[in-house]
DNA sequence: TGCCTTCTGATAGAATTTGATCGAAATTGT
DNA sequence: ACAATTTCGATCAAATTCTATCAGAAGGCA
């Protein structure tokens, strides 16, 4: 049998490990016709590469289940008829222009993709995804600035840079998608790094209007974002049990039904 | 047997390329009639082209191993040999735990698509999509900054947001794309925002090398990045012309001809 | 024919790859 | 916990491959 070259024989390493998620350095030494310290160097090689990781006896698929994420589908946000009514009484409020912030967020992706056709838009955000539908746009008056920072599950871009930009930055109204609102709690998220950016983008704008759906309502997250009383408006659906419109009207100056 | 042309040979090879994945330079030399030395030769010369990539031994249509993972790629970027040849070159240069800075470009872009696999590697990026490759292979071990700002139409995140976070950075090692490069205009980018991100990258790492393919040379963009003597490094391909060689190895301290 | 350019082959030294060996480290069984 | 077994990594020598360089062969042109 011919020598075979060696980066064919890695290759064919990275096959037999993706057909049996395991492989020993004796059995391939075997099946390739080579020395096991051959393997091993191969190995090494692959392995600093990150094509697989090394464990004692042979290698492994870097196994990373990556725990499955909610993720974030297009249709997710487009679908639920009560969000696009949400998005639709927030366009409204939003005029050629003006500027706007936008945390990441299945709502608030809903209202971007009413916003792309508004001239002269200035748009802050902190989610790849919202930036995403306003490039594909290319609307050329508008204005989209993205805040940088590291990406969370839920695609929102936070950490010190996020946190940096958005204090060199002003808006003239923000709208925050939130997990989760109690009379008690406030607006909350799960996550930490995502509600610390979250009170940036309040700091940053001079109106500040949540967008939540009626399910939210109830709902307290790991972390606080602001208080009720922090924020000047909130869009939800008409949905929302009696009890919570009282005790939204007390907190807000504004309470929008859409 | 009639002596044959060297084009008519060099098409042959490609030939036995296509229908083995693989070929030796012995055997290709048996085949054709011809010594290991002329074998040798049309291979560097099919490599120039990007027709195939040399490895130890022979040549393959494309040596990546990482790339044979069914997924994301973008033909656009990942089609041209030379471009993945500078990146195989570049991708062995990085070491697992290392901090590394990318800005936008189709050879930077190819670079990150071979660093997905990378173990507890850092990436700081300019480009959205480059920073979308990296999130779409959700490697847990790795950490991906976005610098934020402004993008231009080449998918490249500007202004003072991306300036403000990449002056608070600090990385291993850039791998710089550039759009032109002459022996006294040095790196140029037809952007003038660009240059002046690329500057920043350029302060914020350790080492800079330059990836560039051999059509770069000779081309002047509007603005000035650095001078050749500025970066540390040039990564190109095997293709570029004598002259442009010495000029570059008098500039810089390493050129690596992929 | 004589000269020049291009291609090819040969050779030598450098670089890479491979296999073997051996002590160190890790795993397993008791 | 201890010993036996297996596996790992470092090192050296041999083999293979690569690059650089030189010399000869083939073809074009005056």
């Amino acid at each position: 049998m011919t020598e075979m070259l060696a980066s064919a024989r890695q290759q064919r390493i990275l096959d037999a490990l993706r057909e049996r998620e395991q492989v020993r350095v004796t059995s391939l030494a075997a099946e390739l016709g080579v020395s096991e310290m051959t393997v091993r160097r191969d190995l090494n090689a692959l392995a600093e590469r990150g094509a697989l990781v090394k464990v004692h006896g042979g290698a492994t698929l870097d196994a990373a289940p990556t725990s499955s994420e909610p993720g974030f589908t297009h249709k997710l946000a487009l679908e639920s008829g009560e969000k696009q009514a949400i998005a639709q009484a927030a366009v409204k409020l939003i005029k050629p222009g003006m500027s706007i912030a936008l945390n990441s967020g299945t709502t608030t992706y809903a209202l971007a993709s009413q916003c792309t056709g508004i001239k002269d838009l200035t748009v802050v955000t902190n989610s790849p995804r919202i930036a995403e539908i306003f490039y594909a746009a290319a609307n050329p008056s508008q204005n989209i600035i993205l805040t940088g920072g590291i990406r969370t599950v839920s695609d929102a871009l936070v950490g010190p840079l996020a946190l940096s930009a958005l204090g060199q930055l002003h808006v003239d109204v923000l709208f925050l998608g939130v997990h989760g609102m109690t009379s008690e709690d406030g607006f909350t998220t799960p996550n930490m790094l995502e509600a610390q950016t979250n009170q940036a983008f309040i700091r940053a704008a001079a109106r500040q209007i949540i967008v939540a759906d009626h399910t939210k309502w109830g709902v307290t997250g790991l972390c606080q974002i602001a208080p009720l009383s922090q924020v000047d408006a909130l869009i939800t659906g008409t949905r929302l049990d009696g009890e919570a419109k009282v005790l939204l009207r007390q907190a807000l100056d504004t309470l929008i039904l859409a």
